[in-house]
DNA sequence: GTCCTACGTCAAGGATGTTGACGTAGCCTG
DNA sequence: CAGGCTACGTCAACATCCTTGACGTAGGAC
């Protein structure tokens, strides 16, 4: 198989293609971001994404291997701009929180692309650069090296379990949507009683909870343990 | 549209296959979860599943609408294995590990179909005994109602999150796995010492630790703070 | 200018899900 | 046990998918 990929700093001819757009690795990656975005999951094709472009389909393949390699620059742009601009403070609780609650905003604000990345090891600069971080603010607290590396695996996964989760929620078509709202306030509330006790007693408060992501909660949670872990070392 | 598919009760032909195979919903289902366990990830399509039924590809649409129902049906079946079996011992921490553990593990067994199905809220039978039985054992452990409302939520949600995330895993075509696994243990390790000390210093734990499930400690985590926050209240 | 080759384009191959038409074989009725 | 109705297995075809080898043009280097 010859090289059909050229890396990026050794590109040279930029010719426009028939339609008049000169191509590149980032424009490629943006538009494909917006195509998911304007429409859908499913509509991230390579055939749709030349037409979005301007370009043959196949002009793709002279900028990644691959379509599964094009998901990977995705998934390293979205954790690009879930970085973009975070500072430690110094405080380790505040500071994983708030990593936390980036990642999740920033899948959130793009639910369809999340779905397709949000599970992808990229291996790289960025995703490198958020590993670092992360294992850098736990072992600067002070914890022991295996339990930094057990939680930031907890941690980092839990994140992206939870983006995916409320993405996949978010991308539904809107009917399927508020079906699965309604279940909550119709379905659930007709239940037996004498069968279901415990959701009987709790139904109003299930309807309110589920119309919101259960992440930050869960987050806290895991803070919460974590400290106690910290804690019990010292 | 005319009406392909008769609901099953109404079923009365029973008509072999050229290869002398008598189809029914619950052999397709079978089948099809056979298929993705035996020849992995992507072996689960129409035709694929057509052949290993010894059958027209087409024959599926005389019993379901379409793959996404097949997916749905496939999805129930799933949500009844977890649940065989579990009974509440008292023990509220054990109780909910076990659910959870259960949980994962049977996604797990079935990662395309997990990846697809995980992240919706079907209302039928099988998901309510789990919302009901895992209210009930935090509602009878003490927690205060809003409390046990949020903590079924963080919990449910974390563990379908990491079912997604660590199906979309296995679920992935070999190539791409092994280079996810790979990217830990060669792209991490050749990394400038310098620039990410911490990296550095936890690689071997990291490329050891990432090669299982997150899961079991998270849940851990997740039980510690539940736990902690039940002794509060008293 | 002139050459070289990067890269946009074309065409084709082998996947995929899905559907309309067709005819046979199984059940029901008598 | 004969006849008919129709369920349902099969076939062929469509539209779409990703991917690749061949081709030739146009952009940059000198």
């Amino acid at each position: 198989m010859s090289e059909r990929v050229v890396s990026e700093p050794q590109r040279r001819r930029r010719r426009p293609t028939k339609q008049g757009v000169v191509l590149s690795h980032e424009l490629i990656v943006h538009t494909a971001l917006r195509l998911v975005g304007q429409h859908g999951a499913e509509a991230l094709t390579v055939r749709r994404l030349g037409a979005a472009l301007g370009a043959d389909p196949s002009a793709v393949y002279r900028y990644f291997q691959s379509a599964d390699d094009l998901l990977l620059a995705i998934a390293e742009e979205l954790i690009a701009r879930a970085q973009d601009g975070w500072r430690a403070t110094g405080d380790w609780r505040a500071d994983l929180r708030d990593i936390g609650l980036r990642l999740h905003a920033c899948y959130q604000a793009h639910p369809q692309a999340a779905l397709l990345a949000a599970h992808r090891t990229t291996g790289r600069v960025h995703e490198i650069a958020a590993v670092e971080a992360i294992l850098g603010v736990l072992r600067t607290a002070g914890f022991p090296d295996p339990e930094a590396v057990r939680i930031y695996h907890a941690f980092i996964d839990q994140s992206l379990g939870f983006a995916v989760l409320d993405a996949a929620a978010l991308a539904l078509p809107a009917v399927a949507h508020s079906a699965d709202l309604r279940a909550w306030n119709a379905s659930y509330a007709r239940l037996d009683a004498a069968a279901n006790p415990h959701i009987a007693a709790t139904v109003h408060l299930l309807a309110a909870d589920m119309r919101h992501s259960g992440y930050p909660y869960a987050l806290d949670l895991l803070l919460d343990a974590a400290a106690a872990r910290l804690a019990a070392t010292r």
